[in-house]
Formats: structure tokens, C-alpha cells, sequence
DNA sequence: GTTTATGCAAATTCTTTGCAATACT
DNA sequence: AGTATTGCAAAGAATTTGCATAAAC
């Protein structure tokens, strides 16, 4: 992602682009999986790790990126790739692979939804499969 | 759950019922909600902290706890209620509610299930719904 | 008597906060 | 000037390991 759409990505969600924010999100963007905190410290090595955490924290409420938990109960983010009513739209499914550790986004997969009892609010829903993913598989 | 069933529970999963163990699992069956390291530690706070850790992990390995993410990131662990071919078969969704924080099973509805591309291989699913709960949504 | 489980202490890792210095408007 | 952002250091919390003692089989 480019340093424009970077700070577009930004501005369109109420967040001053600072340097530092606009590296960050072009980390998440460059990067093929949601990312733990440490592994995006690791990426923006000059930035530090308390601004990281303040940065992702501040990009949470903004809904820039969302969160998620992967199969080792590791904490990942990810860019939200739309965002059109404040709520995440792009709740797709993610698969941990049991072997290899890592996180894939099936963007294509979208969510299934169920029917939730009367009086329950839904906002957001993390759908995850564990499983061996087909690198792994053999 | 009293001692018996606890016992057989831990025996059904090829783990040797120890005083411990057995509080563990009462503890666990009694809590309405699935509970993270530190509750649980709370709950049977004579047992020490690196040997809940131990005997959570065991549970894991032999399946008779899940785990899941609760929506503030926490990890936590949970009685299986089936078991049938080493698999979790009893997956069912979880609530958590962003007002009270607590996390709901809502064991009466099952997970959606989604076709899988090519070469993925499933094991077990989290489905977590974030939202407000009915006691909080006044 | 050998293996397994336990408690205590301590190491590790991850997350979060305080505060003074810097950059932005 | 005044507000927002940043880096550094350090605090806090959660998880994990080492090792010697105790319990189970």
C-alpha cells in the first residue's frame, strides 16, 4: 500500500496521520496475515513498543483495523478492509493451521450468521477453524 | 458435579483423577461461564497457580476442555460435553457481551459450518459473537 | 522404588502506564 | 501557546519453567 492510501486509510477514519501511524498501517497492509503486536514492533522496529500498543489501541476504536484471536491464543490485528456503518463489515473467516501456526484470512468466506436468542445485540462475530492447512497437509 | 462424575470424566479422558484434578473439574462444571486461568485459580485457590497451568494444558491435550477467546482477549477454558471421536463435537457459539464483559454459551445453537477451499483440513471451530447481552440492553 | 504430581520461586513474555521531551496546528 | 504524539523506562499481568518435595501406583 502506498503512502496516499495509507493516510486516505487514516483520514477516513478520523485519525491524524502521523508517521508513525501511516508505517504502521502500511505494515498491515504489506503483511499477507493479521499480525500480533509484537510481530508489527518487529516490522516498525524504529517505533516503539509503547506507541505500537497506543497506536492499535487508538486504530481499535476508529474500527481501522479489528481484532482477532488466532488458534495458539495469540491476539492479531487486521486492517479492516471496509467499514461502511461503524461496524466491521468484512467479517470473514480465518483458519489456524495447528501445524505450521499460522493465520490465514479466506476472505472469500463470509461469516455465517445464526439466530440468536431474543434480547441479544450482535455486533461483531470472530469465526475461526483450527485445523492443518494444505502446505501442511502432505 | 460431585466427585463421582468428575472422576469419570477425568478417567474417560485417560487422566489420572487427582485430588486436584477432580476440584478442578467440579470448579469448572459449576462456573455458568467458561473461565480463564486466573478464575480458576480463584475458584480453587489452595492449588497452585503452575499446577492449574499444568493441569489446563493436560485437559487440553486429552480434550476434555475446550478453550476460547472471550471479546477483551482473554483465553478461556471450558468443560467439553462431548467427546465422541477425539474431536470437539459439542462446539457451540459463544456470546460475549461488550457492556458487562461477560461471556455466555448459548449451547442451544449450533456453529454454522462453511465449505472449506480445497486441501483445508477441520478440526474444531470458534464462533464468537460480540454484542450486548439482554440484562445489559435495557 | 519408580513414576507422576505438586508447590514454591523465579524467569519469560506480553501488555499497559507515567512522565518528560518533541512535534504538530 | 496549547494539544497531541512519541520514546524511554518501568510497572503490571499472565504464562511458563526448574527444581526439590511429596504422593500415587
Amino acid at each position: 500500500m502506498d503512502e496516499a492510501k495509507s493516510i486516505e486509510m487514516l483520514l477516513e477514519h478520523g485519525i491524524r496521520p502521523t508517521a508513525n501511524r501511516i508505517t504502521m498501517v502500511k505494515a498491515l497492509a504489506l503483511a499477507e496475515h493479521p499480525l500480533t503486536m509484537t510481530e508489527l514492533e518487529d516490522l516498525v522496529d524504529t517505533i516503539d513498543k509503547s506507541n505500537v500498543f497506543r497506536a492499535l489501541s487508538l486504530f481499535r476504536e476508529h474500527h481501522l483495523v479489528h481484532v482477532l484471536q488466532d488458534g495458539a491464543d495469540a491476539v492479531r490485528y487486521e486492517l479492516c478492509h471496509s467499514h461502511e456503518n461503524g461496524h466491521d463489515d468484512d467479517i470473514h473467516v480465518h483458519f489456524y493451521c495447528e501445524r505450521c501456526g499460522q493465520t490465514f484470512c479466506l476472505n472469500e468466506i463470509a461469516v455465517p450468521r445464526v439466530a440468536l436468542p431474543e434480547g441479544y445485540h450482535l455486533h461483531t462475530i470472530n469465526y475461526l477453524i483450527k485445523g492443518v492447512c494444505p502446505k501442511c497437509r502432505d
